[in-house]
DNA sequence: CAAAATTCTGGAATCGGTTCCATTCTACGA
DNA sequence: TCGTAGAATGGAACCGATTCCAGAATTTTG
């Protein structure tokens, strides 16, 4: 029960002044350090409780070298996936004692090397991060000079000590392209963000297997890798839908691409599922209730924030820098169907 | 161009060796002070440059007692409103030089206590907070001890020195129900948390006005004012829906509770703006793509997020605390007609 | 019972900066 | 030419903890 009011912060001084003892003592009896008699540790004790005393983590950190804080730099946690990602990541974090600093890269190299940069200087101790790029040197650069361990989602940087969380899309992207190949569709769109991150190559790694198995050629020209943005997918889907021969099905590869690509074939009056077969890769919250008619690749966002935070909490207590992959689960809808 | 190669961090010390000079004009230097000569500014700059000197934020902070860390508490994170509100506030944060650290409640008033202590102990400038209830004295008097400026989102706690940013829910309720009252609907549900956070109350002075101004009673037995996740919706759907006479409107508050509704009314093969008039209050990513034809009372969560931010900026220069209010918008579409 | 080993405790250095204060140097006016 | 104001710089204290080291108090051993 705190006697004292507030007046400026109650330190380590002035438990050791209350209790008639040393600095030093005070620490060891905090930290829970064997060297301190019975006696001691009541006396310090029951000053701490008096005082209200709680040690300064901001001191403590400078002091040995630790924050306790891990940065996460996504590109925007408005996106349903990274937020199921962050909630868990952050939930589980917290539960070993450590605080998550939150940056949104927008999407831009720049902003994302800057969060690097400050996430050094506030000496995070180590940082989760779902880089814009895979190929920027710069960011590159930065990050060695981080010398903290860092935890990737979806990426896979070369020349680079880190742990990584990555999905295996080729095999949920597979399933869903054969699916779309069966039933006769060659002329197939994709639209998402471009092949310098993990999560695009993996996914085109499925979708060519899968057309080489049919021994079907892969029309280039119906192709849009460039940003997962939905102003990206919104534009190329409209480009893409106004060919002709038009694409007979539409694969769209996250849920920015999904949203925008939608927004358009909405706009222009095409119907998933009858004049389009549609497959969306990732779920958002609702899904299953306003979406129960769209083919998706499914992954667990919420799996993935927690193996992110297991790889960091591993590294931070020494052991190896690991790599997970999480499985996606495709399902054949009522939207993959039509289109012909 | 750094020579050095890393091997232990370069210090303000290893500066002022280097330049010659002693650490408090490298300081100097490093702060913009005035008193410093164009040679001094010049070696100790070509010192920092030479070696890649950048200050270290957690030495500053402890010294200058202020860390440029904002905290944030909210329910969850992957609860979209909030997403978007967290995202323009990190934004805005960063534009001005603060880091946000980022916690769940997890709608648990002891997780919420343990997050404010943590981030007092953490030294952060301010917390930006929706509390889980607004009458937990624990709570009001964890807040009490942080002396940090607080920015409350949609939250009143009296007797508490705090700007918020709330919003105008009784208007758009109103019109909501009003709509709901003239199209002679009498038995209408509601289902959203409960009356111990200004939300809930502000929704329910809307509700009560429009039924007090059309002269109808409300039936009490057809509300649940008890939770805003989807599982406390998704039970009380059920079971308001099974009660006879069966409520013919329904309208849910928040994103969760609007989930765990209409994942129950689809259970039950209960069709919006057919079997049952249905409003959501709160919209959703994808919402005019996937629920155009759902009613809604809708507001700018962006516009909350950079709002929350402004509020708490403006305190830390020393401007006086604020109240902001944001508005609401009814719109009625497909979903609220039917049900009679 | 003295010497040695063990257990505790206090003092001081340290982490990496900022800032006050005193001192030196320069320039100006009387 | 001297006194003094003003600018620039260095030294030291400080922010709030941890930890090493030395010494005091206690216990064990010969």
């Amino acid at each position: 029960m705190p006697e004292e009011t507030f007046t400026g912060n109650i330190t380590i001084r002035d438990v050791a002044a209350r209790a008639g003892v040393a600095l030093s003592s005070v620490s060891r009896v905090m930290s829970g350090h064997p060297d301190v008699s019975p006696a001691m540790r009541a006396r310090v004790e029951e000053a701490v409780a008096a005082l209200g005393y709680e040690p300064d983590l901001l001191a403590q950190s400078l002091r040995s070298g630790s924050t306790r804080t891990i940065g996460f730099i996504i590109r925007d946690i408005s996106n349903p996936l990274y937020a199921l990602i962050a909630r868990a990541c952050e939930q589980e974090l917290r539960r070993h004692g450590y605080s998550m600093i939150l940056m949104n890269s927008d999407g831009s190299i720049e902003t994302e090397s800057k969060n690097f940069l400050l996430l050094r200087r506030r000496r995070v101790d180590g940082v989760i991060a779902s880089l814009v790029a895979e190929d920027s040197p710069s960011v590159k650069k930065t990050i060695v000079s981080l010398r903290a361990p860092l935890v990737l989602l979806d990426r896979e940087v070369k020349g680079l000590q880190a742990s990584a969380v990555i999905t295996d899309h080729h095999d949920g992207v597979y399933e869903a392209t054969k699916h779309l190949l069966d039933a006769g569709h060659t002329k197939i769109s994709f639209i998402t963000g471009a092949e310098n991150v993990y999560s695009t190559r993996d996914r085109m790694s499925g979708f060519k297997q899968a057309f080489a198995d049919a021994g079907k050629e892969i029309n280039e020209a119906l192709l849009a890798l460039g940003g997962f943005d939905a102003e990206y997918a919104f534009v190329h889907t409209r480009t893409l839908m106004a060919k002709k021969p038009r694409p007979t099905a539409l694969i769209t590869g996250g849920i920015g691409s999904t949203s925008g690509a939608l927004r358009a074939l909405n706009e222009m009056g095409i119907k998933i599922g009858k004049d389009l077969a549609f497959v969306a890769l990732d779920e958002w919250p609702l899904f299953d209730v306003f979406s129960p008619q769209i083919s998706s690749v499914y992954r667990d966002a919420k799996a993935i924030g927690a193996e992110a935070a297991h790889l960091m909490l591993e590294v931070l207590k020494g052991g190896p820098q690991k790599e997970s992959v999480m499985e996606t689960k495709f399902t054949a809808r009522f939207s993959s169907e039509g289109g012909l």
